[in-house]
DNA sequence: AAAATGCTTCGGCCAGGACCGAAGCATCCC
DNA sequence: GGGATGCTTCGGTCCTGGCCGAAGCATTTT
């Protein structure tokens, strides 16, 4: 079966912990140069260099060239939900093994980060409680959709989910298990729209070098007054 | 970073290709005995036995002991999710690779199989295309919802999907893309359900040794009179 | 030009792990 | 009991692939 040999290139692509690591750099949308990459993987730029031309050539990573900088990113979403669904995997493991070694900066990430494109994290789960305890989103096991309440909700902080809708009139947002806090939080075209928003609005900001985001003091009051986090 | 060095793990558990066929076996959810996966991969019993226990230690697998055999079956869903994710990714990567060798034995699969606990290949995305066109599910890129109608239609052919909601009211399937069609096909709880109504009535049945099903003559009649399938 | 920076290619070292044959336990069957 | 059958453990071979130092390109800077 030619598929068995895809899949498991794939995989073990992914199943090496320095490729692994900078893969995870990867999961906040990004693009990083190679160096960035050799040193959140702790690796020699050599090494790293045959790795991102292996992850390249599989096509998980797509490389833009800019002067004398190679600039990195995730190839298309799919990688990304596909390391989310390894991280799922993974982290089911860790319930029953040794206690989990929670460093300051792991705190951060914790707290908040980005997933791919949408929120996770401690904040990630806190609105999307927040959201299905306000009626304004309504979540099971597989889906979700945005309630009337909802779009005006939205609306009332500029984001126009309305628009994202396509043919149908409902509008979707897909539930994604967070690894730290093992509950959904909100992804999909709303998880998408909304953290590109709160980045925009200056709600949130990025912490140098990780995929942990920072809640703005200006974030909190919004969060907290329109949509009720807390 | 802990996270990572399981992540790795993980991804490097099921990134050989002794593994990963094993894996694909169990992907229909059935467990099956270690000479069977053994076979399946191509290797001796003893190297299966390696990776069988390395698999369960690992919590990808659970192990039934029965007798003199030992049944393995996959975890959980959420391991069968994360296959389902990487093949997506694998598959993509074909597009652009050499073409596909289509064996005899690739046919049935591509034609009609299971995929962990719901109906895949071309079977499972004709039902999809199916429903939707006769308005009785909305599908998209994220989450799907069964319509009013297509509850009645599914009570029609004797499935009772309201009793799968849970508190809330509507009723959501999660669309899963299929690596053969490159189309969406109906997946969570409504897909399962449909899976196992439709083998319980006899209008599928599995084919010994793979994930592959045929439709049998019953099953034509009910997937094109009731559902308006072709 | 010359030097610095970012990245890649080459060559060689080394460890992890995939594999099988043989042997050892269990369990079931006669 | 004796003999199959299913599975595991042990021991040993072999090769893939991860790693770095050194050298080689390409681009930018001085």
């Amino acid at each position: 079966m030619a598929n068995n040999a895809r899949f498991a290139e794939v995989a073990s692509l992914a199943g090496d912990p320095a490729r692994a690591g900078m893969l995870h750099a990867l999961m906040d949308g990004r693009a990083l140069t190679a160096s960035e990459l050799a040193r959140v993987a702790g690796i020699t730029p050599q090494t790293a260099s045959g790795h991102l031309a292996r992850l390249a050539t599989a096509g998980l990573l797509t490389v833009e060239k800019q002067g004398r900088h190679r600039y990195h990113r995730l190839a298309s979403p799919s990688v990304a939900q596909m390391m989310e669904s390894i991280m799922q995997v993974a982290s089911g493991l860790e319930a029953m093994r040794p206690p989990p070694v929670t460093g300051p900066k792991d705190a951060a990430l914790r707290a908040a980060r980005t997933c791919y494109d949408h929120l996770a994290g401690h904040l990630g789960v806190s609105l999307a409680d927040a959201l299905v305890a306000g009626g304004h989103v309504e979540l099971m096991q597989d889906a979700g959709v945005v309630t009337d309440a909802g779009v005006a909700l939205f609306r009332r902080i500029g984001l126009d989910v309305a628009s994202l809708s396509g043919k149908t009139a409902r509008l979707f947002c897909r539930p994604c298990l967070d690894w730290s806090e093992r509950r959904p939080h909100l992804a999909g075209a709303v998880g998408r729209a909304l953290c590109a928003h709160s980045l925009e609005e200056g709600w949130i900001r990025r912490l140098e070098g990780t995929r942990a985001v920072a809640v703005t003091p200006k974030g909190h009051r919004v969060f907290r007054e329109a949509i009720g986090v807390r």
